[in-house]
RNA sequence: GGGUCGUUAGCUCAGCUGGUAGAGCACCGGGCUUUUAACCCGCGCGUCCUGGGUUCGAGCCCCAGACGACCCA
């Protein structure tokens, strides 16, 4: 029967609306939101509030509803919270009430002006002198107590996923509230915001797939940036002594929980600093980010509790592996045979081409990684995995680099700056012949950042962080999905 | 790319050894003027993901595919 088909009668409610007013009317002003409201109200009482009728008009979405022949609740919900409606017909003109009860439903936009009452359980209540539905919802309310389940219908309809489930909404608002706390962090130290190009000529900057595309006009092939970092550094070289991006970066790779395809970078730069400021910085921003995002230095992710608040463990690449791999004799750890003897016993992948930067990264992001729960700086990276870090001074066959692991996930990835251009050139030209030895995610030549370093750039650290990964951490989700209003998915069916 | 699991009403989910498809909420009808996932009575509304196959008979078994989740690479 079609009278039983929710989105039939929907529509044919509507219909009614349509033919006794304007049913998508934007006439109507609300004077309060629902949360100045409860915090305007919370201290008075049932009395206070019937001896001093205040007005107000709301308006929202009908979340719940409970018709009692003759008179009603509904709890609104707009965009700072939620208020509950009483509606009774002696206290509403006929039509009205009628309208409520006959042409309203769940998920409907609705308007309510009355008086604030406090009702006999204590909650804050608006009581309706006029009700009107602005806008009419058509399609079907989700199950008002279990909300949307269904993974995929959340990500594919997010804003179904958002008004029906609370955990959502208040993780994007999280979201949102770090991205803040970052550029107050940065702001607050004298950075610079700026925004450099997502569309390169050669990509750079990252060891990543990139995405193409073609600029008709110019007849111009470019690449979806999988990082900033080069045109960071320009800047650097420009005299901007201190900068930070937080943009997007696309890597054309596979899809999971911790992979999407575009995701949210910020990476910063600072002149006349090492890494080793960049790990002190790092440290103070996450006891900051997890106090004023979560309200403790010690939050719980995974079922885990993590410190943010005691010092950081330190180890370097080499230490962990060494140790991963309980070697008998220390120098071991720097013999690539050794390595490529350990990873096959473990049945750890080495790429074809490996040395034994390569070889240790690649043991160390296998065996190690996993196991980094607590917050943890790792330094001493291979130079051969490294093409953009400045070398260590002391051991040329590592770099001034290190990486924060926090759960077993990496979050930050900093270093002090190759400014030698001779230097660069070299890690290029190596680069280039990867890539044409077919390793796709190898880094191109990039002769004009070769020219900006030739002008000279001033000894520099810099860092990146990965947003999408950073607000997983402080929202307890494990899924990169969770995080991201719109992830990618396969073309929906049929 | 590989493995495992899932896809049944608008939503959340049951469905035995293969035998005419079920619940709660929502919807629809009735009652109810301070409810709180309101409650009470009545009503089950369906492309069982898609396409093949086996069978007297398939939501269930087999094959292929789609989409999703998790694990691995």
């Amino acid at each position: 029967m079609d009278d039983r088909n929710e989105a039939v009668t929907r529509r044919r409610k509507l219909n009614s609306l349509r033919e006794t007013s304007n049913a998508f009317t934007n006439q109507f002003k609300r004077t309060h939101s629902a949360d100045i409201l409860q915090t305007m109200f919370a201290e008075k009482t049932k009395e206070q509030l019937s001896d001093d009728p205040f007005v107000t008009s709301v308006a929202g979405r009908v979340v719940l509803r409970r018709v009692m022949g003759k008179a009603s609740f509904i709890t609104l919900r707009d965009g700072s919270g939620t208020i509950q409606c009483y509606l009774r017909k002696d206290g509403l003109d006929a039509t009205s009430y009628e309208e409520f009860v006959e042409l309203s439903d769940l998920g409907d936009i609705v308007a309510v002006t009355g008086t604030v009452m406090r009702t006999n359980k204590g909650e804050l209540t608006v009581e309706a002198s006029s009700f009107q539905v602005l806008v009419k919802s058509l399609q079907p309310f989700p199950d008002k107590f279990h909300g949307i389940e269904d993974s995929e219908l959340k990500y594919r309809r997010r804003y179904v996923d958002l008004i029906a489930n609370d955990r959502s909404r208040s993780v994007f608002a999280k979201r949102s509230a770090i991205v803040k706390e970052l550029r107050r962090f940065f702001d607050d130290r004298d950075f610079m915001e700026v925004e450099t190009p997502m569309m390169h000529p050669i990509p750079g900057g990252a060891l990543a797939r990139p995405f193409t595309t073609h600029h008709n006009a110019l007849d111009m092939d470019l690449y979806l940036r999988v990082a900033p970092e080069l045109y960071l550094k320009r800047l650097v070289v420009g005299g901007f002594e201190r900068v930070y991006e937080i943009n997007r970066n696309f890597r054309n790779e596979g899809l999971s929980t911790r992979h999407n395809p575009e995701f949210t970078m910020l990476e910063f730069y600072q002149a006349y600093a090492t890494f080793r400021e960049m790990i002190a910085l790092t440290r103070e921003l996450m006891r900051q980010l997890t106090l004023s995002i979560c309200g403790s230095s010690r939050i719980e992710f995974d079922g885990q509790v993590l410190d943010f608040e005691s010092s950081p463990r330190e180890t370097t690449m080499a230490e962990a592996v060494a140790s991963e791999l309980a070697l008998a004799r220390s120098n071991d750890i720097f013999r690539v045979e050794i390595l490529r003897t350990m990873a096959k016993e473990r049945s750890v992948a080495i790429p074809p081409g490996a040395g034994w930067g390569a070889a240790l990264t690649a043991l160390f992001e296998q065996l190690v990684e996993p196991k980094l729960v607590q917050p943890t700086f790792v330094t001493e990276y291979p130079i051969e995995v490294s093409p953009l870090a400045r070398r260590n001074d002391a051991n040329p066959n590592v770099a001034d680099r290190f990486e924060y692991f926090v759960c077993g996930r990496e979050i930050a990835n900093g270093f002090s700056e190759l400014n030698d251009p001779d230097d660069q050139e070299a890690r290029f030209q190596r680069q280039s012949e990867l890539l044409d030895s077919g390793d796709k995610e190898a880094m191109r030549f990039d002769s004009d950042f070769i020219l900006a370093l030739q002008y000279g750039m001033p000894p520099t650290a810099g860092e990146g962080i990965g947003i999408d990964r950073l607000v997983m951490l402080l929202t307890d989700r494990t899924t990169i999905r969770d995080v991201l209003l719109f992830p990618q998915l396969k073309r929906a069916p049929q």
